[in-house]
RNA sequence: UCCCCGGUAGCUCAAUUGGUAGAGCGCGCGGCUGUUAACCGCAAGGUUCGAGGUUCGAGUCCUCGCCGGGGAGCCA
């Protein structure tokens, strides 16, 4: 019977047939010890020498690395075998025996792994970091389906920029260009007036030249819009979705973070309500703290890692100047220098996960932003119908997947929480 | 786009003031009946990223180029 590693414990006692790869092999003369892996764990069989049939422990005794196999044998808990069980292996099946196998288990430079990433996925860590991202993924569907919202994405082939064109991947689309999506908001909003409750999640583009450890020039990115929505709705909403994230994965994954070294203890302390700040008591602490900014900036990696510092849970930084924020965010009614808008930063310097805002829903307003910001108002003329039939009151966020794995995992680059990254100096394999 | 660091064996790294290029791991061979990144022994393995320059002599110093890594800005 062909057993999964994962659910060996209920298997004691019985024959099972396990399939996968050859992790390592190490052997003691007349014993081999082949640890072999499946994707849902790593199992050690036992291999004696039999004298009747020589050829079985002969054939598994110069056996490279990541050669594919098929082991049947009975079924033991020990405590000696990794992971607790192990198989006392009666018939070993070669599928293939593998070349010389690059990745070895020692220690190797990030170069040559990322060089190597199509093999590199299957090493424990990268396999409990892609496990984790499928399970943030099922997450994100379990907590918006559950809660009314409906899948509705975005396309990722556009014809125009949502904030200017600097940042966008170009591609010819028959006799004329389109540009890859870098972000699925706009058409999320229209979504949003015909359904009422809506989220959108697919991989977005940037062609920013960034080259740190938190960016990937594509990445997958979930982005709730709700209809009649204010900016403290959205802000309840983020704070309980990512709890909700964070929870499940603690619930579902204890053994992937168990092999990440992750210490959870933080992750765990991750439930509403997260703590609010606006950009000015932002501004006056990183000033009292002696940091050089001024009133109008942005805040760079630096400021976003004092900020997350100071608390335990993500920090919500809201109601930053309209200067540095986005065309379509509405202004705060209290302080037109204002936008009603809000940053969720992460802690342990992952910065920004998430940025949301309520979305200006005045026509007039909007047509004026449009011009200041030299946005082409033809190619937004779609958009701002948004607003002249039937506008309201609105307002989402969007998360980075990538950069939430990585906090959960406790993982140093994000390149690691995505199966094939795309970066700037990176496209292969 | 800017700043910093690096490129030596398949991999990870050494190599003193410029003076014979070395180790660990992996591969190969041999040994070992409970190993935990097993261990012990033997052997093989090099156009020192490329081009030019300085020098009696360059892995080492200089110039240019290529490639990689880290960070800034920008952002999720």
């Amino acid at each position: 019977m062909h057993a999964y590693v994962e659910e060996l414990a209920k298997h004691v006692g019985q024959e099972v047939t396990v399939k996968g790869w050859l992790y390592n092999r190490r052997s003691s003369g007349k014993i081999q010890f082949l640890q072999v892996r499946d994707g849902t764990g790593i199992v050690q069989c036992i291999l004696t020498e039999d004298a009747a049939d020589k050829s079985r422990f002969e054939a598994c005794e110069h056996l490279p690395q990541e050669s594919s196999l098929v082991v049947t044998g009975v079924c033991r808990a020990d405590k000696r075998a990794p992971g607790g069980f192990e198989l006392t292996a009666r018939e070993v099946s070669i599928v293939q025996v593998a070349q010389n196998y690059p990745i070895s288990l020692q220690s190797h430079g990030i170069g040559f792994l990322m060089e190597h990433r199509h093999l590199w996925l299957r090493s424990r860590k990268q396999v409990a970091t892609l496990r984790i991202r499928a399970t943030v993924i099922k997450a994100i569907r379990d907590f918006f389906d559950s809660r009314g919202f409906i899948l509705a994405d975005s396309p990722i082939l556009t014809p125009a920029a949502c904030e200017g064109t600097s940042t966008l991947f170009e591609v010819g689309y028959f006799d004329d260009k389109a540009y890859l999506s870098q972000s699925g908001q706009l058409y999320a909003e229209a979504a949003a007036m015909a359904l009422g409750k809506v989220y959108c999640f697919g991989p977005t583009f940037r062609a920013e030249r960034s080259k740190t450890r938190r960016h990937l020039t594509e990445f997958w990115m979930v982005e709730p819009e709700v209809a009649f929505a204010d900016l403290d709705d959205v802000m309840r909403l983020a704070e309980e979705f990512i709890s909700f994230i964070v929870s499940t994965t603690l619930g579902r994954c204890k053994e992937e973070l168990k092999v990440l070294e992750r210490d959870t203890v933080r992750l765990e302390k991750v439930t509403p309500p997260f703590p609010r700040i606006s950009y000015d008591e932002a501004i006056k602490m990183l000033t009292e703290s002696g940091h050089d900014i001024k009133w109008g900036g942005d805040f760079g990696a630096p400021e976003e890692t004092a900020i997350s510092d100071r608390y335990e849970k993500p920090v919500m930084v809201h109601r930053y100047p309209m200067a540095c924020k986005a065309f379509y965010m509405k202004t705060d009614p209290q302080d037109e220098r204002l936008a009603l808008c809000v940053d969720v930063i992460a802690p342990e310097g992952v910065g920004e996960i998430i940025g949301g805002s309520q979305r200006e829903d005045r026509l007039e307003v909007l047509e004026k932003r449009i011009a200041e910001n030299n946005l082409s108002k033809e190619s937004l003329e779609w958009y701002l119908d948004l607003r002249r039939f039937g506008s309201v009151p609105h307002g989402g966020f969007g998360l980075g997947l990538e950069r939430t794995v990585a906090w959960i995992c406790g993982t140093e680059h994000i390149r690691e929480t995505i199966p094939f990254p795309r970066m700037l100096y990176r496209i292969y394999p």
